[in-house]
DNA sequence: CAATACATTAGAATCATTCTAAACTGATAT
DNA sequence: ATATCAGTTTAGAATGATTCTAATGTATTG
């Protein structure tokens, strides 16, 4: 991500000092998986002074603009991923963390919707043990 | 579920009035998906007077049983199934619903998991569009 | 550079869930 | 039966992630 006020502007976003810097961080080329907590974290090593409701506000604001996609993993918090393609993760209950699956996998075997309900998408989460 | 007393007492629980007026409604054969507030509700519609406390706990204690199993499905409340056996689910965000898929689904592709980590189980999530 | 629409922030509010500690009750032994 | 006691229930307080509020700050536009 060359010029990220330039990327936050295509997205409609004013590029303000705190969303730049969380721009920086988060599409820096690796994906990520984050939670308001661990970005949180991550902002006071840089010593970037965001407030937490700046953060929270933030990671809306991506996900709204489709930036960031919303995983439900656990009822705890809330987790973002940077990786906004249609994919799969693992999951370590014991690590607390996600792994992305990139792989194409196919689901057989489906049956078919409830009456007038159409299928959106198709979300596999495979546990780990260890 | 005839003698709702006798199976708590299997699965070492106490057969309160409490726990046997929730089992009564949550173990009648039909399976069910509940969050504490949704179960509250059914039990004030019974008259049941069973205190919001004691309705996080028992949930919380039958599925420490395995009575219930836990899912994640958005961060805004924990849902509990009455049906344990491995099975995947269609969920309708618009609803607020979810419904069992019990065909014997496969999932092919997967890559291996990460080194030293096992699978302990895949959980498949068919978002519902309406 | 002034005006203004949008952003940031500290701290309060919210809401599901958990905790606390006092009152209660089912099981067991007498 | 009844006393005992470990396990339960409960109201209400506490917690913790998230959202809201309303005051202050800042990017954009003309």
């Amino acid at each position: 991500m060359k010029d990220i006020k330039h990327f936050l502007r295509q997205n409609s976003l004013r590029p303000t000092k705190q969303r730049v810097i969380i721009a920086n961080y988060l599409f820096d080329g690796v994906n990520k998986h984050v939670t308001a907590e661990t970005l949180s974290n991550e902002l006071l090593k840089m010593k970037a002074g965001i407030s937490l409701a700046t953060i929270y506000n933030t990671l809306h604001d991506f996900y709204e603009k489709g930036l960031l996609k919303k995983l439900m993993i656990n009822s705890e918090r809330i987790y973002f991923d940077t990786n906004t393609e249609h994919h799969h993760h693992f999951y370590s209950k014991k690590d607390q963390k996600l792994i992305d699956i990139n792989a194409d996998m196919k689901v057989s075997g489906l049956p078919k919707p409830p009456k007038n309900k159409k299928i959106n998408k198709i979300e596999v989460l495979v546990h780990l043990d260890n």
